[in-house]
DNA sequence: GTTTTTTTTAATCATTTGATTAAAATGTTT
DNA sequence: AAACATTTTAATCAAATGATTAAAAAAAAC
């Protein structure tokens, strides 16, 4: 132990490991994604993966120690970098998935041609009630990444989103033709995932301004699956007989 | 220079100086507070919160650098800690002023006992969404304070909008019991703030997601000074006709 | 059962980062 | 201008932190 000195000028670039086992081709795989969401009886990886997204999502990039990832996956803090080569690699993949996941339940919902848009705005208002009640601290986590890392994420937003993106704008601009919708897409959107999303956001100042317990604010939720889009159909009919 | 050890085993603890100058007390002061936002001619003091502010509100506390607050301030280093002891220190100043001055727009038009909610709710989307362009990053970044350190936050809520809370929930249930509104006050709170400030958190992926420019984006805000009053109108009054 | 590969561990490194210090520079008082 | 106080600077420290390494342990291959 203690070898006087470690080989000075060498670039510490290029491990020389490659990448990664070849993984399966085998025979007996034992769990793998089964139901089981805690870090017992994962895979190291799987379990440094699961520690990072918990701490990241939770305090974001910088405030995270890779120390504390090990200590919250327990288990050694060289095998992080064994597996996913550095904090930042590990971020990016534990990033990405989360933004997907997220907005998965937004598009998944819009490319169904047979619903109407009422429709439409009931179910993903309903699927991501429940899924923000599930995940609370993803959607701050986002709106950090994309305010701070634009680039990194703009990729994924347009593979993510493009299709139905488009699909969407089209399905609102023949409701336009039709009459039946007289309101910027833009404010549509914003209006329906600000009324949906915002109250996860801002539940601690919420609920300190308002008093309301833990209990009562899931109740408030579950009753604004019904609520937020009876306000959006309100909306988009503006020109009713007011003033 | 370089004087073999310097004194080892002192705590670093209680600095001699005082605590800070008197200030004032004096006859002829420069610039206190006047226009001059920009860095030039203030003190070295206003200097370092300036850049801290900044810095601290854009990237949060744990990614932002005492060097870079320096650098950006312009000053040396040493100065940070000889103003303001420590970078938390500073945190915790720049961190409270900006959260006095995103809470006053909101607090002080609910007082007015001569104005209908109605009359209310314009003032404060109006007041804010032009302080929301003006300080775009401001509303994240207290979500993240808020979320992260809700201890810290919770004694400056209270003392901030304790008492206009209390006045706001009595007009809301006067309202209430006139039949004038039917509105959990939570939901009325959370859509106000939802529908006004959401759009700016949110700015960055609404833009992409609806390929919207900054230009547009700075006219649909104006016009939301319009629309979301008229939206929360309607909400108030919900067993119209439908269903 | 031996060899080979993969995984895990403990120790250590190099850099970053918040903070301090002693001295120099600047300002104020008398 | 001398004496004192305040502000600023350059150098340095100590702790934290991301990363690497060599060897041990475990697993797989032969």
């Amino acid at each position: 132990m203690a070898k006087g000195k470690t080989a000075k000028g060498v670039k510490p670039a290029k491990v020389v490991r490659s990448a990664k086992k070849v993984k399966a081709a085998k025979g007996a795989e034992p769990n793998v994604g089964k139901g089981a969401k805690a870090n017992k009886e994962a895979s190291t990886e799987e379990k440094i993966k699961n520690a990072a997204r918990k701490l990241f999502t939770q305090k974001g990039f910088a405030a995270t120690r890779t120390r504390d990832i090990a200590e919250e996956a327990g288990i050694n803090l060289a095998l992080l970098n064994y597996y996913f080569r550095s904090k930042q690699k590990l971020f990016d993949l534990v990033m990405m998935e989360n933004f997907r996941r997220f907005l998965q339940g937004m598009t998944v919902n819009f490319v169904d041609d047979t619903l109407t848009m009422q429709e439409r705005v009931v179910r993903i208002v309903s699927a991501y009630i429940d899924f923000l009640t599930e995940f609370p601290d993803l959607p701050l986590f986002i709106l950090n990444e994309i305010t701070h890392n634009p680039s990194k994420i703009a990729a994924r937003i347009h593979e993510e989103v493009g299709p139905t993106r488009s699909k969407f704008f089209q399905q609102l601009q023949a409701a336009k033709m039709e009459g039946k919708v007289a309101l910027d897409p833009f404010h549509f959107i914003a209006n329906l995932v600000g009324l949906t999303v915002f109250p996860f956001v801002s539940k601690p100042i919420l609920q300190r301004v308002t008093g309301v317990t833990d209990e009562k604010f899931e109740a408030l939720m579950q009753e604004r699956k019904k609520l937020v889009p009876m306000w959006i159909k309100m909306m988009l009919l503006p020109p009713g007989g007011e003033k």
